[in-house]
Order: C-alpha cells, then sequence, then structure tokens
DNA sequence: AAGACGAAAGTGGTTGA
DNA sequence: TCAACAACTTTCGTCTT
C-alpha cells in the first residue's frame, strides 16, 4: 500500500563508507575478487561479502563498504546527535517512553557487566545498531504517511475532489518526507496544506476556510502549514487570476450566467490597466468586478452578499470597487 | 429599515536594513 | 531579528434610498 518510491529518487541514498577502515570482518561471509588491498597487499585475499562490502581476508580490513543505503541521511556520531535525530516525525508520547535514546541497544560498547567488546563483537553491534535504526525510521515515516495520505483522501472526499488533485497533493506530502520536513508538524495539518497548495497549483478557487471546515485544523493554521510548505519545496506558483473566482460567484449568488462576460470585461481592463491588480487579494478584486457587473447589468446584488459569497469584507469589495470605477472611469448610472 | 459609505484601530504577512 | 509597511478585517457612526 504504501510506496516509498519516492524516497530512493528523492535523494536520500547516501554511501556509508567512512568508518571503513575500523571494520573487521569474518572470512567465511566472504567470496573472492580481484582487487588488492591496500594495506597488506594481498592480492587474492580480497573478498566480497555478501552485503556487498570490499573486504581484505589477510587482514580482515574493510576497505570498501560502498553501497546503497535507503536509511536517513543523517548519521549520529554523539549521544546528543541521536538523540536529536534518532526520529523522523514519530509521536511525542514514543519520545519521552525512550528518554529520546535512538536505540535499544546501548549506544556504549560495553556489556551488561561493564566489559569493552571485543572488535568483531563491536563490528557486529554497530551492524545491528544501525539496522534498528534503520528499520525504525523507515517505519516512522510510513507511519507517517499512511496517516498523512488517509487524510488527503478524507479531505478529498468531504470537499469532493477529482482524483487528480489529491493525487497532486499526496505527492507534495510525499516531497515533504522525502525532504524530512514533516518531523514534529501536525500531520493533519500538512495534510490540509497539501490540499490548499493543490488548489493554488491547479488555480482551483477554493478558500483555506472550505478547507479548514472540513477538519479540526483552524484554518489560519492551515495557512500557516501552506506557507511553510511552499517554502520548503520551493514551489512556483500561478500568478493568482481573479477571473478563476468568477463562475463560482456567479453560480453562488444564483446571477445570470451572461453577466460572466460584463465581470470578465472589467477585469481585463483592470490587467490592463497595470498596478490595480498586483498585491491585491484577488478575490476582493473578482467581487468588486462583480459588483459593478451587478450594477452595470441591473442585476443588484448587496455588497454584503458578494462579500460573503467570495470570503472577504464588505469593506474590501467597496475599496476594489470604488478603485476601479475610479480608475477605469466606469459610470455606474 | 436596509444598504452604502468611510474612518479608525487592529491583525498577520512581507520586506528591507 | 526587528521595524516599517501594505492589504485586509473589524467595528461603528453616518448618510442615502
Amino acid at each position: 500500500m504504501i510506496v516509498m518510491a519516492d524516497d530512493v529518487a528523492g535523494g536520500s541514498i547516501s554511501i556509508m563508507g567512512s568508518n571503513a577502515t575500523s571494520r573487521r570482518l569474518n572470512k567465511a561471509d566472504t567470496t573472492s575478487t580481484t582487487d588488492a588491498c591496500s594495506e597488506c597487499g594481498s592480492k587474492k585475499a580480497i573478498r566480497k561479502t555478501k552485503t556487498g562490502e570490499t573486504v581484505c581476508a589477510m587482514c580482515g580490513l574493510v576497505i570498501s563498504d560502498r553501497r546503497i543505503d535507503n536509511g536517513p541521511e543523517w548519521r549520529a556520531f554523539t549521544a546528543d546527535e541521536r538523540k536529536s535525530r534518532a526520529r523522523a516525525g514519530s509521536p511525542v508520547k514514543l519520545m519521552f517512553h525512550d528518554k529520546g535514546l535512538s536505540t535499544i541497544i546501548d549506544w556504549r560498547n560495553k556489556d551488561s557487566s561493564g566489559k569493552r567488546f571485543s572488535s568483531e563483537r563491536r563490528a557486529k553491534i554497530s551492524r545491528l545498531r544501525k539496522w534498528q535504526i534503520r528499520s525504525r525510521v523507515h517505519s516512522s515515516a510510513e507511519t507517517n504517511l499512511s496517516r498523512a495520505l488517509s487524510e488527503i483522501e478524507r479531505l478529498s472526499s468531504q470537499l469532493g475532489l477529482k482524483k487528480s488533485v489529491s493525487e497532486l497533493a499526496a505527492m507534495l506530502y510525499r516531497r515533504l518526507i522525502v525532504k524530512k520536513k514533516v518531523r514534529s508538524r501536525s500531520i493533519d495539518a500538512l495534510a490540509a496544506a497539501s490540499i490548499y497548495a493543490s488548489f493554488r497549483l491547479r488555480e482551483i478557487p477554493r478558500s483555506l476556510k472550505e478547507i479548514g471546515r472540513h477538519t479540526h485544523i483552524e484554518w489560519k493554521v492551515i495557512g500557516r502549514y501552506y506557507r511553510f510548505l511552499v517554502r520548503k519545496l520551493k514551489l512556483r506558483l500561478p500568478i493568482p487570476d481573479p477571473m478563476n473566482y468568477v463562475p463560482k460567484l456567479i453560480t453562488e449568488l444564483e446571477l445570470p450566467g451572461v453577466m460572466q462576460e460584463t465581470v470578465l470585461d472589467v477585469l481585463k481592463d483592470a490587467k490592463d490597466h497595470g498596478r490595480l491588480l498586483i498585491g491585491r487579494d484577488p478575490r476582493g478584486i473578482a467581487a468588486g468586478a462583480l459588483y459593478i457587473a451587478s450594477i452595470l447589468t441591473n442585476n443588484k446584488v448587496t455588497q454584503r452578499e458578494i462579500a460573503s459569497a467570495a470570503g472577504v469584507t464588505e469593506v474590501t469589495v467597496r475599496n476594489r470597487y470604488k478603485e476601479l470605477v475610479r480608475e477605469l472611469d466606469i459610470k455606474t448610472h
């Protein structure tokens, strides 16, 4: 169900090879190769292990263990780092439960009586530890993703979204996980933000408040997460066009469809005029233009009605309408 | 009375030093 | 990081229809 292929493609591949010189392996785990050992010079003794490491059977030196590692990008070298990096978005409760220690296997290379491990033992433990971290990170990322996807799914069906939109939202969320930006952030809020970002990317005129109605997250918070998401994923958003809001407004206010043309004429003029549209809330502009059209076409609607349909205040409708009339020399009577 | 208007103060985000 | 700033909101009193 959960495919993490994005993880690999997204760049979380890392090469593990930094501690090569300190690792020794058993001869039994190897098969022979033709390279030479840089330490003892032996040619015949070089072997490849089952795990892909190249090792010298004479001295036991691990020459290279460059292999693809699907684990996290970070590596922890100190207890503090382990503490701070050990988790990828897992619940806070768990963090407390194990006091932030990254592994169940202790990070000290000592046994229960306090004696240090032999080097072989240490190598084994180190591998075990690595896999333990790895499996945990994966499972928490997967849990996070699966919870997010089901929330996106739920919201999508409540909002009646097309598959293409919800899939875009899911894709955005995956990219957040790949970029490791989901840690300690609300899954539900990020899921809602992904959906809103999909709206903006596809120029679908639906508001934060609409999404907010279907989740326990406040719309302002979704907005914050949305900005976070845009920043982290470096999304390039289309410039908002007031025209996108017009059909929806007309339908919502049950106005004759022919009005749309008048509104679009006004908006087109405004666009040519420059500076009238920049920096302004496109919904306010659409609302103002619609108000003008309602007067011009004798389909009078109150500012209040338009304002509430557009999700702005009367004052904004008023300001936009006044500006448009002034700048475009529109005669309203 | 309903709708339109505009002033004034408040909010949250952006920008630039 | 902080202050200045623009856009928008909230609130409210006044004017117009």
